[in-house]
DNA sequence: TCCATATACTTTAGTAGTGAAGTATATGCC
DNA sequence: GGCATATACTTCACTACTAAAGTATATGGA
């Protein structure tokens, strides 16, 4: 067994937190936003293309693969901050519809430069020839982990 | 510029995520351990061959990545579980040494199995034809982003 | 020897996640 | 129509990290 050798799961977690350290330094410096917050205003904004109404938290805890008590959390900080807007479903009074503000777009704008460099930062340190297979080890890793019965 | 078609950011973090949160579980269930606590002895652990005192917490910051105050907490965690000792060092009275326990030495011998599974189900997903190149890509990112001068 | 500076650790306030238990609304039978 | 069950979200207690500011001990000149 080369498990032990390797050490993927250190290496992981690792690199994971060394990459999320430094980008978190840089967006909050550059757009006063982290990267959960970043990631959490991307799924939002990318949703709302597919459906006029935007994404429930339900569906932002799928995307994220978080819980959607994190998500509860979080929605109540961006709203706080005033990048994000709710309002109850029509059709379903439980549910929450999550909605860009007019500072959540501004917002989203100020991230993609600097988050743009983490990335080129990124594919720099593991040469362009690698990229993709690297890449596309980490959505196996991810699809290999996602818990479908939660 | 292909950093917004791979999304390595994202990926990375989602795989890093979604492998944690499995591995946190199997670890607590079948140890009573989280992952965090898990790397921390083992750093203890490795370190204790290299020098007989035991790391300091710098050392084990370090090693981990983390900040100072991170591994303060995580310690008296530790400490409070019985998994750890700690005594002030003989020639620099500001350092602690860290050493295991015979519980500690325990919970690292019930790690071990889960730990493997782990691994192994990342090697499964990944492909074994695919797994150095991987784990190497992991160690130049942990490096490109390690922050040397703190 | 004294003092400035560096270093090892701690404290505090905040973000971000987990899982379990709770509330309120939907929905599918009988 | 009523009721059991499922679902969307919330609350709670906890782990685990960050950065910044604070404490105490070391250490290298003048």
């Amino acid at each position: 067994m080369t498990a032990a050798r390797l050490r993927l799961y250190a290496r992981l977690q690792s690199a994971a937190h060394l990459v999320k350290k430094a980008a978190d330094r840089a967006l909050l410096d550059a757009a006063g936003v982290t990267t959960a917050q970043a990631a959490v205003l991307a799924v939002v904004a990318s949703e709302r293309a597919e459906d006029a109404q935007g994404p429930t938290q339900k569906a932002v805890a799928a995307a994220l693969g978080l819980n959607e008590s994190a998500v509860t959390a979080m929605t109540n900080r961006l709203i706080a901050l005033g990048y994000l807007a709710r309002e109850k479903d029509a059709q379903d009074r439980r549910a929450w519809r999550l909605a860009l503000t007019a500072d959540g777009e501004a917002a989203i704008e100020r991230i993609r430069e600097p988050f743009g460099a983490i990335n080129a930062e990124m594919e720099n340190a593991l040469g362009a020839e690698h990229l993709e297979e690297f890449a596309e080890g980490l959505s196996r890793l991810g699809e290999a982990f996602t818990n479908v019965k939660e």
